[in-house]
DNA sequence: AGTGCATGCAAATGACGT
DNA sequence: ACGTCATTTGCATGCACT
């Protein structure tokens, strides 16, 4: 029913992104399948480490020679990962400059730059350099970002647990994933795609995005926390074959088949949504029927149209609170102000207990 | 114009009550 | 079965950057 949108629009040139992100210069791949002594790979890391992978080469030579580089690292990485858990120390990206547009480049290596500056270490220290407070708004559910910005900066772990959530691990995980995400080259789109046909629960680019920035309840964060784990490990060994083998699918990433996901979001054509008000304006509680004529008569689900009424009813609720409460606000600041040479404290005492009273 | 990320608004969900 | 309420989550879109 409703045109596709600019989002949507913008989803179908990704796609092919992708299949560029993926290609694999193949002039380099008998150099790397030379690599099999655990000296030579060691070396390479050393001096992949030294070398400050993600700057551009100069010349095609030193390009091969990052490829190299990149790719004992992540052979030498995901050896290391299958005897210890996630997150193992992140890994710059290799960027095939005979291949990859300048637009990816350049967007990789200054859009990020300050995440992967910080991904070299190989403590995997994970430093503030550049995060963004985000204190925001009075939200009656506090985000992480929040959270942690409010507490002080020596705070103990104590202090960083929230209802049995531990922010401060959260926090590195986010920020690994993160630096695990750029440097598998994939955007929070195609993280979100590829979670959508896994088994399990899926979480759109917003979702992603929100994690990754801490914008999200601790409850929420611990709940998307071990999907984003399980599907990064998973990720990581089939990236790993991708470099190996060559350009795959991202699709290959994913091999579980569609379970129960959360509902796709239903976006209301400007007739329904008008048709809608109508009926909320005539009528905020339709009886069953009611609800199942307008349903038939939209070509909606009846339950989304219940629901709507539910959020309709709700919104409305909430904004009258909403503006009540700024009115109390304003009425209390004259008060306050016409009161303030008032030595007497019998009528301040009368105006919070009238004050009092409205919030009771 | 194309791309990736950030965010406002509201649809969907879950807990709980009747 | 359906309501309210708090919360989670995604679509649509804006913004920055090239």
């Amino acid at each position: 029913m409703t045109l596709p949108t600019a989002s949507e629009k913008s989803r179908i040139p990704e796609a092919s992104c992708t299949s560029s992100n993926e290609q694999i210069n193949p002039f380099y791949s008998p150099f790397f399948s030379n690599l099999t002594s655990q000296q030579q790979q060691q070396l390479f890391l050393t001096q992949l480490l030294l070398s400050g992978a993600t700057c551009p080469p100069l010349n095609p030579l030193t390009n091969a020679l990052q490829f190299l580089l990149h790719n004992s690292a992540l052979f030498l990485q995901q050896q290391q990962q299958q005897q210890t858990n996630f997150p193992p120390c992140p890994i710059p990206p290799f960027i095939d400059y005979n291949n990859k547009s300048k637009e990816s480049i350049s967007s990789i290596n200054l859009k990020h730059k300050n995440d992967l500056n910080t991904s070299v270490p190989l403590d995997c220290s994970l430093s503030d350099t550049n995060e963004k407070s985000t204190i925001d708004d009075d939200d009656n559910s506090p985000t992480i970002a929040t959270t942690l910005a409010t507490l002080p900066s020596n705070n103990s772990e104590e202090t960083t647990t929230v209802d049995g959530i531990n922010l401060e691990e959260i926090k590195k995980f986010a920020k690994a994933f993160k630096l695990r995400r750029l440097a598998l080259g994939l955007t929070q789109t195609q993280v979100g795609q590829a979670l959508s046909v896994t088994r399990g629960p899926a979480y759109s680019q917003s979702a992603i995005c929100r994690f990754e920035k801490l914008d999200i309840t601790p409850k929420s964060a611990s709940k998307i926390k071990p999907v984003l784990e399980k599907w990064m490990r998973e990720a990581e060994l089939k990236y790993g074959d991708r470099l190996k083998n060559g350009p795959t699918n991202l699709q290959d990433l994913v091999s579980d088949l569609n379970t129960k996901k959360r509902k796709r979001r239903t976006s209301f054509t400007p007739q329904a949504l008008e048709k809608l008000n109508d009926a909320f304006e005539l009528n905020t509680h339709p009886s069953g029927t009611d609800m199942s004529t307008i349903a038939q008569e939209l070509n909606y689900d009846r339950e989304v149209i219940r629901v709507w009424f539910c959020n309709k009813r709700q919104a409305l609720k909430n904004s009258a609170k909403k503006s009540k409460s700024n009115q109390i606000n304003d009425d209390n600041e004259s008060t306050s102000s016409s009161l303030m040479d008032d030595k007497l404290s019998d009528t301040t005492n009368y105006a919070k207990l009238q004050h009092d009273e409205i919030l009771s």
